[in-house]
DNA sequence: ATATAATTTAGATTTTTTTTCTAATTTTGA
DNA sequence: TCAAAATTAGAAAAAAAATCTAAATTATAT
């Protein structure tokens, strides 16, 4: 099981995974070794998945952020399977997911604006069958937006 | 401006950033240096943000994922800065967004388990001052889940 | 079109970091 | 309490990052 030194590691990985493990050691009071084991274990175990480098959005043209709400006209095995494999593909969609209440679905979707999000809507996401209805909610701003759990 | 290589390295970097600058030299048909001045210079220009451990939810017992929607009771400056400042101090509140649409914000939280969300329902969101209404929706899979943006 | 400047790139070298190894220490469980 | 297992530390080796110089490419102005 994970104890507070593991805890404490993973939100310092969490937070800047480039690190060296010296500068790790020095923050949890350890061996560079100690830290170097702790952190395979955890890569063994796959509790830490990948390590990734985050992009400015608005320095890519990508910064307009859509949440949209998909209701499917059926829930059929077919039609769920067929709706989510045609999302995997589509690359403006960053998360996905199958949700309870009204909507089926909510999609975070990044584009560069309104134009290219019409464009996304109209050749893209409606062209993919069984979708019964959307309803687009746009960010205004960005109060928190983070990778990380804290543990 | 970024030309296609820059491009194809931010994908790269953007699905694993712990790959050697050999290795990504290979992949791009560059020079170590090459790549290595590339690298550079967009972390200098902040095009690349920052480099993040992404952490296996599910194993550090956080994998009950909710959207929670609220209203605000008013819409003063002063309502939403409180607001705001509140919901950044709150750990389980991994991303927030101002919102158009019926709801001002959308929240996305991630705890254990239905036990936890309604504990801090109560004793956490509730707690914050000018909250109108919420409306929370439930995950129940993961269709897709990145932090990348492919350009 | 051509010379000049600026940028990008390559290869070699130095510096830093990672990884491995051995031994010591601490923790765990019978 | 004692033995086994796991964790840790420090040293050494291997690998990678960072730096430097020079060459090549690209852009710019004339």
């Amino acid at each position: 099981m994970l104890d507070t030194t593991d805890k404490k590691l993973i939100n310092l990985l969490q937070n800047d995974c480039k690190q060296t493990t010296k500068q790790l050691s020095l923050q949890l009071n350890l061996s560079v070794t100690a830290v170097y084991e702790r952190i395979k274990k955890l890569e063994k175990e796959r509790i830490i998945k990948k390590y990734v480098a985050l992009i400015n959005k608005n320095k890519i043209e990508k910064s307009f952020l859509v949440f949209c709400h998909i209701k499917l006209i059926q829930h059929s095995k077919e039609f769920v399977t067929t709706f989510e494999r045609e999302i995997l593909k589509l690359e403006e969609v960053s998360e996905c997911f199958h949700v309870s209440g009204d909507y089926d679905y909510i999609l975070k979707i990044y584009v560069k604006d309104m134009d290219e999000y019409r464009d996304f809507m109209v050749t893209k996401l409606t062209a993919i069958k069984y979708i019964g209805s959307t309803h687009s909610t746009f960010a205004i701003e960005e109060v928190k937006n983070t990778s990380s759990i804290i543990i």
